[in-house]
RNA sequence: GCGCCCGUAGCUCAGUUGGAUAGAGCGUCUGACUACGAAUCAGAAGGCCGCAGGUUCGAGCCCUGCCGGGCGCACCA
């Protein structure tokens, strides 16, 4: 049975934050008679405990502070007058001089099941543009990169919640020296043709994968190779056949492979812009007289960049960084400032566009250099977010700064690297992915991913790990489910399992990835909290099944009117409230994930609040109840739940199984 | 050398602009399934929050110094 929403609860949000919105206002217009503060002061927190109320006011001790009285006092005066608050049941001044807010339930919880106005969140910009995976398409995606693309992929969802337009970029640096090694391996090393390549079967990427580390070691140990590799370079690089057909072909097989790879984990793109089209559109030399002409960068005459175009850095006047070599190319640096500057729509020029996959009737585009059919266009954000590891936080300081100096100060405020700190394998699970490890590195804790060496967790090796203990773990408590429904859901728990993983952790830990950890389904993990979900849900299919009326007759809005909480015990009406109560901090939540870019905050929440349903749903049984009104007012309780875990679910990325 | 980040329970980590009793998960130990699904729940043990000063009504959080670890600072990307 598919569980289908009733219409009315769709639009459901929870509005903890509109509940606070209108609360504070009150507050203020009540206080400032007597009182000197700010709207900014006032700040509605929750509190530590459910006896001190639901939210709780900490003027009193600014007010100490500047009044230079007692806040216990000023705490007491407070409270008088916030007594007749409109929604609030009680107001009490407890500790050192908190005002303690009760609400009133019943209006909160009616409110919140009836309320069809939309939540708390706005959008704010004309249109946000979120860069992220950008893998080098030379080899196989490993963990690391899991990590960019969810923390990515989770921004997304998370702006679109709060009602943004959205444009996902994927930038594909498919003329860069680490494709050159691959072509270069392909070419020199196993002297192939490129109708040789198609005969290469089965994962391209994992093949490339091992041929890139060889061809590392092999230049590492060749210096006299270097000359060549260059040469293929320069000539990717201008698009002369033979070599830019096969960097065009290497680039394009592993790209498909790595969306099909992003595609395990519910994450996709809107546009793959190419470094091939940067080059061949001229977007450098755009940017470069831009850059010259606000002064920007300046020809260096002496020192050692002498004869390179460098740029004065802001906080460090004696360093400079190049940006134009002494032999007339362009750094990355340089690249990305052009390709900084078309995603705010600053180039003046835009990319021709293809379609490069379809995928559930949603394009992919990628980007030309030559005139297409089609008539798209991407780019010109007003707000851009670049999801890239702390390690290039220089490399983005700089970036920002040329638009600042090229006089587009909005633009660089505006303008979010979004950063995170890699993630690193531990002694243990480099032992299981058989790799040796080097004299030096004997006594690390843990080492860095490095594709170049070899040294990583394939993403999909690690997917196929996880989807092969979720069928196992599935086919033991479901052993007559269908094959196919064993295998859609043991795919869904293993992305359920990777996304919370590289969420649950706040973006500055550095991740020392293991197994054991990364294949646990219980506790603190995505599996956990589907469950939690398949759980909930089973109540309502069990309901249908036992009583035959569908469930949304019951939980019609109009019988909210109705509810009578004194009918619960006090234990119950306390947990029924603290369930309801969390569950409507939603919204808060996503918005701080957005501000402060802590997705870990939102997979927090989500955990919290499957702790406490399970606890609630181990207390409290709701189809064995014989009272039928408590037994509706569980129902509409836990449903109240499910629409919001569903909500968060799905931000993180996370499907729902029906059974697992 | 300069810059950025991190030291919190045995392990992995949370800790809202400084605020009420420092919290989770894993692991360990003890309980709970003829079931609204035990991938769960209830409980126990486990902390000079790296060290030393300072700021104040109040510091895990802010400032200074020290110790220990990581990452940047390319005419690589």
């Amino acid at each position: 049975m598919q569980l289908v929403r009733p219409k009315i609860f769709v639009i459901i949000k929870s509005t903890m934050l509109k509940t606070k919105k209108e609360l504070k206002e009150k507050i203020v217009s009540k206080l400032s008679s007597e009182f000197p503060l700010s709207a900014e002061e006032v700040e509605l927190t929750s509190t530590p405990d459910q006896k001190f109320g639901d939210l709780a006011l900490s003027i009193a001790f600014p007010l100490a502070k500047k009044l230079k009285t007692n806040p216990r006092a000023i705490a007491s005066r407070a409270a008088e007058l916030l007594s007749d608050l409109e929604g609030v049941e009680k107001v009490e001044v407890a500790g050192a001089g908190y005002i303690n807010l009760y609400l009133d339930r019943k209006k909160f919880f009616s409110e919140k099941f009836a309320n069809l106005e939309k939540t708390g969140l706005n959008p704010e910009e004309k249109k946000v543009i979120v860069e992220h995976t950008n893998i080098n398409p030379n080899k196989a995606a490993h963990v690391g990169h899991l990590r960019n693309a969810c923390l990515g992929d989770t921004l997304v969802r998370c702006l679109r919640y709060k009602g943004e337009k959205v444009e996902v970029q994927n930038y594909i640096d498919d003329t860069g020296v680490q494709v050159v090694d691959v072509v270069y391996g392909l070419m020199e090393l196993e002297k192939k043709s490129l109708t040789d390549l198609d005969k290469i079967e089965g994962k391209f990427d994992y093949y490339c994968w091992d041929l890139y580390t060889r061809v590392s070691r092999f230049l590492a140990e060749n210096q006299q190779a270097q000359a060549k590799r260059a040469e293929i370079l320069k000539r990717i690089e201008h698009g002369l056949s033979p070599e830019a057909d096969y960097a065009y072909y290497v680039s394009r097989r592993i790209l498909r492979a790595h969306l099909a790879t992003m595609k395990r984990l519910n994450i996709t793109y809107d546009v793959l812009p190419c470094e091939s089209s940067i080059l061949g559109l001229k977007f450098w030399e755009k940017a470069f007289q831009m850059l010259r002409d606000s002064q920007t960068i300046h020809f260096s005459q002496e020192g050692e960049s002498a004869g390179c175009w460098v740029m004065k850095l802001e906080d460090e006047p004696e360093r400079e960084k190049i940006i134009v070599r002494s032999d007339g190319t362009v750094t990355y640096v340089g690249k990305d400032i052009a390709y900084q500057l078309w995603k705010f729509g600053l180039l003046g020029q835009d990319f021709y566009y293809e379609p490069f996959v379809e995928d559930n009737g949603r394009t992919i585009w990628i980007s030309s250099a030559r005139p297409t059919p089609y008539d798209v266009h991407f780019g010109a954000g007003s707000k851009v977010y670049n999801v890239i590891d702390v390690r290039q936080s220089y490399l983005q300081k700089v970036v920002v700064q040329s638009l600042k100096s090229l006089g587009y100060k909005e633009q660089a405020s505006r303008s979010i690297h979004f950063s995170y700190e890699m993630v690193a394998l531990s002694p243990k699970s480099l032992s299981e992915i058989n790799v040796e490890i080097s004299e030096e590195d004997k006594d690390r804790t843990f080492l860095e991913v490095s594709g170049r060496k070899g040294i990583g967790v394939k993403a999909d090796d690690l997917l196929d790990r996880l989807e092969e203990k979720a069928f196992e773990e599935v086919a033991k408590r479901n052993p007559d489910l269908p094959l196919s429904s064993k295998q859609q859901i043991a795919r869904q728990i293993a992305c359920a399992a990777v996304r919370y993983f590289m969420l649950k952790y706040a973006r500055n830990s550095l991740i020392v990835f293991d197994f054991d950890e990364a294949l646990n389904f219980e506790g603190e993990t995505g599996p956990y909290l589907q469950y939690t979900a398949v759980r909930l849900r089973s109540i309502f299919r069990k309901f249908q099944e036992k009583t035959g009326i569908s469930y949304q007759e019951i939980l019609r809005p109009e019988l909210l009117k109705n509810i009578n909480l004194e009918k619960l015990s006090p234990e119950e009406a306390r947990d029924f409230w603290e369930l309801i109560v969390y569950a409507s901090g939603l919204d808060e939540e996503v918005l701080r994930s957005i501000i402060t870019l802590e997705f870990a905050n939102l997979a927090k929440f989500t955990f919290n609040l499957c702790q406490k349903f399970n606890s609630y749903y181990h207390n409290y049984q709701v189809l064995a109840e014989k009272d039928e009104e408590l037994r509706t007012f569980r129902l509409m309780t836990i449903y109240f739940v499910h629409e919001i875990l569903c909500q968060a679910l799905d931000l993180m990325g996370i499907q729902i199984p029906e059974k697992m």
